[in-house]
DNA sequence: GTCCAGGCTTTCC
DNA sequence: GGAAAGCCTGGA
């Protein structure tokens, strides 16, 4: 892809940028911790750089970096190699699917850290984004490395798995508000720190191969795995069926109540290797109408 | 083998 | 007080 960079102190901007809109690529639950500032951008840490992300006019500015990261770090975490009008236009041949991406037109799926995204979706588990976002933020802030400070906010990595793998459970549930899912981060922590699991090997496999792989692990089931390999390892096949997406799928493609395996199949079957971007557009666009149970109940007369 | 109810921690709406 | 980006266990 071709885009118009220039430099700025300590700044990059990306001019007449498309397919780029920070509310719908931070809000469209894949991550959990940008950070909303007041003027409307977005701080977060990754890769052990802290980022400040801006829509100005049609330009972005990605501030607190330079051209040398933006080019080994954010080009690839911002997924900036891949043609999102192109896959926005085929997705777009299906109606309910066009209606969904005009809701959120500038979503791009991120390539994040693998154990971060790890131990953060066995947390999202029966859990709430807000909960989700504080748990992650404590186990940093407490186990990280400082990596730098942004309107007046101190940011912490995401721990090494040795940080985590070393602490009784007892204190993971109670220091950071994780309950019951505590055992399994403990447990993902220590095989990943003892090399008895190696996550990096997956970026080789094929979504099958990963997904089976992946649900080895506890607290890992079938979404959390789609999640881990569409968010993390570029398997942009995975189709993550949460109760958002369930409901989305229930009431305008299969018009009946069914359960999630039936779904993940069906979704993989009509989107194809689209199916990843489809799910994005389509959790956000449920989302957005807050497509909940009182709708659920129109599907028997459609 | 597949399917599904019940339990799990805590907080947010 | 019910529900929440689910997973695990055990019984049918």
């Amino acid at each position: 892809m071709n885009y118009d960079l220039i430099e700025r102190e300590n700044a990059v901007l990306i001019k007449n940028m498309l397919d780029f809109d920070p509310k719908h690529i931070f809000e469209c639950g894949q991550c959990f911790r940008w950070h909303l500032e007041e003027d409307n951008s977005y701080t977060a840490i990754a890769y052990g750089k802290v980022i400040n992300v801006k829509k100005d006019g049609c330009d972005i500015i990605f501030s607190n970096t330079d051209m040398k990261d933006f080019r080994n770090i954010w080009y690839r975490y911002f997924d900036l190699d891949r043609d999102y009008g192109e896959i926005k236009r085929e997705l777009s041949k299906d109606p309910i699917l066009k209606e969904a991406i005009s809701f959120g037109q500038g979503m791009r799926i991120l390539n994040q850290e693998p154990f971060e995204t790890t131990i953060s979706f066995i947390i999202s588990a029966n859990n709430q984004i807000p909960r989700i976002k504080k748990a992650v933020e404590l186990i940093s802030n407490d186990l990280g490395d400082y990596a730098g400070t942004w309107n007046g906010k101190d940011y912490f990595g995401f721990p090494v798995p040795e940080k985590l793998a070393n602490l009784d459970a007892n204190y993971i549930k109670d220091k950071y508000r994780v309950g019951f899912r505590a055992e399994r981060i403990k447990e993902v922590s220590r095989l990943v720190a003892n090399k008895e699991f190696d996550l990096n090997c997956i970026y080789n496999l094929s979504r099958e191969e990963g997904k089976n792989l992946l649900t080895t692990l506890p607290g890992v089931g079938p979404k959390v795995s789609d999640c881990i390999l569409l968010f993390a390892f570029d398997k942009s096949d995975a189709f993550p069926v949460d109760v958002w997406v369930k409901r989305v799928m229930e009431y305008f493609y299969l018009k009946e109540e069914t359960n999630v395996k039936h779904i993940g199949m069906h979704g993989a079957r009509i989107f194809g290797k689209l199916a990843g971007f489809a799910q994005q557009y389509l959790f956000y666009y449920a989302r957005e109408l807050n497509l909940g149970k009182e709708k659920k109940q129109v599907i028997g007369n459609r």
